[in-house]
RNA sequence: CGGGCCGUAGUGUAGUGGUAGCACGAGUCUUUUGGGAAGAUUUAGCUCGAGUUCGAGUCUCGGCGGCCCGACCA
């Protein structure tokens, strides 16, 4: 270990400086020499495998193959759409000059693929049994941000982002919801945090999208979090881009379109929501190691194995630390500021009682377990520290949803706790503004499940149909 | 991109314009190990460039990078 725990700072008494310090100290990231950049290290690299592993299947199951699109974008490609271009360029990163040599038209490394991807879609389809169209690519894109964080927001990162085309609007919105409904069930089973599906609204929309929804979560601190996003993109780019069939009539007709994304800010999202002042805490099923086996004093190397063996034919993810020449609570300093979920303690004593010593990351609590019984109870526990831990995300969500019926008491809320903020809003994006500027909070969405209603706006008191949700962005 | 703070060894820090130091870490050896072991020994550093100066880690300017605040951020 290069590293000690010693370094970390509070995360009760300073959210911010300790990300930053349990990001290096963790061994997730280091910082790229350009700025914005990050060099994700194997440990942080391998909680992004797992979640790429199991969004990977979903969408599969669903008939959504995976492909590679360049990385290059012709300047004209990206100008096609004015409002996708109008959204992206001041965050583009431009190649002019290539092989020494002034480019005639300049490149652009893709912010994101719609561009690139439906030029070829144009090509791919040509009648309606070519649709649905279903792609998805794992790879890097670059947004030039002014202001950068390891994870939430840095000048490249890692993403899926899937592209389907349909024949209809009704099957493209189908999509929409259900790419969504995906990355829900991903956040609350995989990631352990529950979130806020719902609707964005209009200057919050995606740039080209008709419709824009989002996953939002909540974070220490009371800032919240746009976690990924699914997109209702109409015919706005099959039009400029000539995406058309012939359906069952013969008549030529444009397709529509859907995009959804999820990156490597979700590992940002889970740093932040769920580590302590001990370090990170990972949540088992996106956990690189789920149980850190820690042989003490003289421990038969052989009986532990003989221990962990039936482990690993369960499924566990199982690391056995025998760096013996490290003390006891050294190494369990080590493995708690990885955020490891499960602790197992083997020494002599544990050995003569036939017993191991179990420790969980999340409530503390330190129990034995008899041999015989070790990998049906290690799978259990693991699931209860699972669930632990979606339940205090879940209150912790819940204690902090407040709703505000006035605007005194909308600023007080962001004032002092943050969170979410339920108001109505009359949806008129000036109001919105304002509110944005005196606040900082904006809207977040409108949730899916939201009833119409009868009530004023938060700020302006004009009729409004809906309790949108607010909040302060990271 | 604007304002503020900052950049010294792997990490954290000290360092009045005049010999770069300490702790932790890392390597080797020995003894240790039930919540951050000890001794011996070795190792490694001034972000980059220009300027002022006899002399710059220290002063000035610029670049690059980081943190905070703003603007921006599907």
């Amino acid at each position: 270990m290069q590293f000690t725990k010693r370094d970390l700072t509070k995360k009760s008494e300073d959210v911010s400086e300790w990300y930053t310090r349990v990001v290096a100290l963790a061994e997730l990231a280091d910082y790229g020499p350009v700025k914005g950049t990050m060099i994700i290290r194997p440990y942080g690299y391998a909680i992004w495998e797992l979640i790429q592993a199991d969004f990977d299947r979903r969408i599969k199951a669903n008939g959504v193959q995976n492909a590679y699109f360049p990385l290059f974008i012709p300047e004209s490609l990206l100008k096609k759409e004015a409002a996708h271009v109008e959204g992206f360029s001041p965050e583009l990163a431009v190649v002019t000059i290539a092989g020494g040599e002034e480019l005639g038209e300049k490149i652009v490394v893709r912010p994101t693929s719609e561009t690139i991807m439906y030029q070829t879609f144009a090509n791919w389809v040509q009648s309606w049994r070519d649709l649905p169209l279903k792609v998805n690519q794992w790879c890097n894109v670059v947004r030039w941000e002014k202001r950068t964080y390891p994870f939430l927001r840095t000048s490249e990162f890692l993403w899926q982002e899937g592209h389907t085309a349909h024949a209809t609007h009704d099957d493209a919105y189908e999509t929409v919801l259900w790419a969504m409904d995906e990355y829900a069930d991903l956040y609350r089973e995989a990631f352990a945090l529950p979130g806020y599906v719902g609707r964005k609204s209009a200057s919050e929309r995606f740039a080209g999208a008709d419709d824009t929804l989002t996953y939002e979560v909540l974070m220490p601190g009371g800032k919240v979090l746009q976690s990924c996003t699914s997109h209702d993109l109409g015919q706005n780019f099959s039009k400029p881009f000539g995406i058309t069939f012939q359906d069952q009539d013969s008549k030529t007709q444009h397709v529509w379109q859907t995009s959804w994304g999820l990156s490597t800010r979700s590992i940002g999202a889970l740093i932040l929501a769920h580590g302590d002042d001990s370090g990170l805490k990972l949540p088992p099923r996106l956990a690189p190691i789920q149980v850190a086996v820690l042989p003490i004093k003289g421990a038969d190397p052989a009986r532990i194995s003989e221990l962990t063996r039936p482990l690993m034919h369960a499924g566990v993810r199982v690391k056995v630390d025998d760096a013996d020449h490290e003390s006891l609570g050294s190494r369990i300093n080590t493995w708690e500021l990885k955020g490891v979920p499960l602790r197992m303690e083997i020494g002599t004593r544990e050995l003569d009682e036939g017993v191991v010593t179990l420790v969980r990351r999340d409530t503390g609590e330190k129990f034995q377990v008899a041999h015989a019984d070790l990998a049906q109870r290690v799978v259990e526990v693991l699931d209860e520290i699972q669930a632990n831990m979606l339940c205090e995300a879940e209150d912790f969500l819940r204690d902090n949803t407040r709703d505000a019926l006035d605007y005194s008491a909308f600023k007080e809320i962001l004032a002092g706790p943050r969170g979410f903020i339920r108001a109505f809003w009359c949806e008129d994006p000036a109001c919105e503004a304002f509110i944005k500027e005196e606040t900082k909070a904006t809207t977040r969405c409108l949730p899916l499940d939201a009833p119409e209603e009868r009530g004023s706006c938060v700020r302006c008191e004009k009729d409004a149909k809906h309790r949108w949700l607010f909040g302060q962005a990271y």
